[in-house]
DNA sequence: CAGCGATAAATTTGATCATATTCTTGGTGG
DNA sequence: CCACCAAGAATATGATCAAATTTATCGCTG
């Protein structure tokens, strides 16, 4: 990659590289998206948000770009961009997709994982654990998501990753919707079954795991959504 | 997607759409790579684009964001944009994620098809066979595409169709690749099976129709890239 | 004296902004 | 109730600034 910061005079600030900030503001609008500060529905304009984060109208574009191909918001009208409202079959689509692709990579990554990369996995399961207790829905979420890409990590499968990325951004914000229901408790956790089999290089076991997970999961958001198709 | 037509414009005519400028560059970079006018591992830049398309920038950056995106480009260091080169493993994945998406689709399309849809089904593999047999590779690039498109449509989901789109932007330039060195002779074409098991209503059948020819297609690409992985 | 390497300048490219233009929309008046 | 006008929002242009790559020159070494 792109190591070469001993060229420039000895000034490293840290962790600020000069990211640019279409990539600056991509990335908020993202994390506003998958964890739910943007509702389902939810109207946004690229002026509004031009003032709500502070940037030029340029990088806020190509941002919502970006977004709007990746699935994570919808080019509504000629005018209107906003957060896409599932409906049963959209959520019927995401449950079949990740039923395949997650059982496929917790394939992958339990027979390529070293132990380090299960120590990390273990960690973000336990600070999930912690999360549930305390009954912080944000860092659940957060830490959800957190454990899941660290298993497509291990996978090392790009193209698949990006895929379920995709999927992950379409139904984070109803992910939201339905923890707002639900609450902490009751929340799915096979995480602990996926780690024992991965400790085991049980593939098949793992690959279960995983599935009952997702499908846990994305059959809550189905079944709340059923119930309460519009809420605003 | 893409419904976005005049409203209540007094003078439409088909003449002048108004199409925004970033989504006709769009769609003309989006043909280029699909159909391999850019080569894979081949870079592009972004006022290369504007003067090849004679555009201004900002259009440009925004098609190239949704592009890359997309996976249809690749953001290689901080400077360089260009078509991924596919390695062995990306065709793998490429390959597991389109056996399973292609006859799902197809499935669905088999019990949602309407006459009519067999109908231009037939038709768009008509025009197929004839591009085929004129050797016309271009053509069939084209119509192949058009043809599996079509599918989708009829299967009505459309954030799987979504996911699949992609796919095909990211194995389209090495497909052109294959066709290049084989010629049109031996290009798969199970399109007669699965129109006839859709006929039939028979589901199981139309998934092992597209499953095969996904296959036979995808599998040439895998043997051609592994015989010459590198080529400028 | 020639070749190699490094540094510095120059050119090319990317990122951002301010601004103009067009299109939608909503309100008002006939 | 329809048409026209005004306001606001989004699209598109060009200029400007910053960064990186390339090239050329200079010094050092063999």
């Amino acid at each position: 990659m792109t190591s070469r910061t001993a060229r420039k005079t000895g000034s490293e600030t840290a962790l600020a590289p000069r990211l640019p900030a279409h990539e600056t503001i991509y990335r908020e609008l993202r994390a506003l998206v998958l964890f739910g500060d943007l509702a389902p529905g939810q109207a946004v304009t690229i002026q509004g948000l031009c003032d709500r984060l502070g940037a030029g109208m340029t990088p806020v574009r190509e941002a919502l770009r970006r977004l709007i191909a990746e699935g994570a918001l919808e080019f509504q009208g000629n005018r209107r961009v906003s957060v896409p409202l599932l409906d049963a079959g959209n959520i019927g689509e995401l449950i079949f997709a990740r039923q395949w692709l997650d059982p496929h990579l917790a394939r992958r990554a339990t027979e390529r994982a070293t132990p380090a990369d299960l120590d990390h996995l273990t960690e973000v399961d336990d600070d999930l654990d912690r999360a549930i207790l305390r009954g912080d829905m944000r860092a659940y979420l957060e830490l959800n998501h957190r454990f899941h890409r660290a298993l497509y990590e291990i996978a090392a499968a790009p193209i698949l990753t990006d895929v379920a990325d995709g999927l992950w951004l379409r139904f984070g914000p109803s992910l939201r919707v339905v923890c707002g229901r639900v609450g902490t408790e009751g929340l799915p956790d096979r995480h602990k079954d996926l780690l024992a089999a991965m400790r085991a290089g049980d593939t098949e076991a793992a690959a279960e795991a995983i599935r009952a997970d997702v499908v846990q999961g994305m059959e809550q958001v189905r079944q709340s959504l059923s119930r309460q198709p519009r809420d605003d």
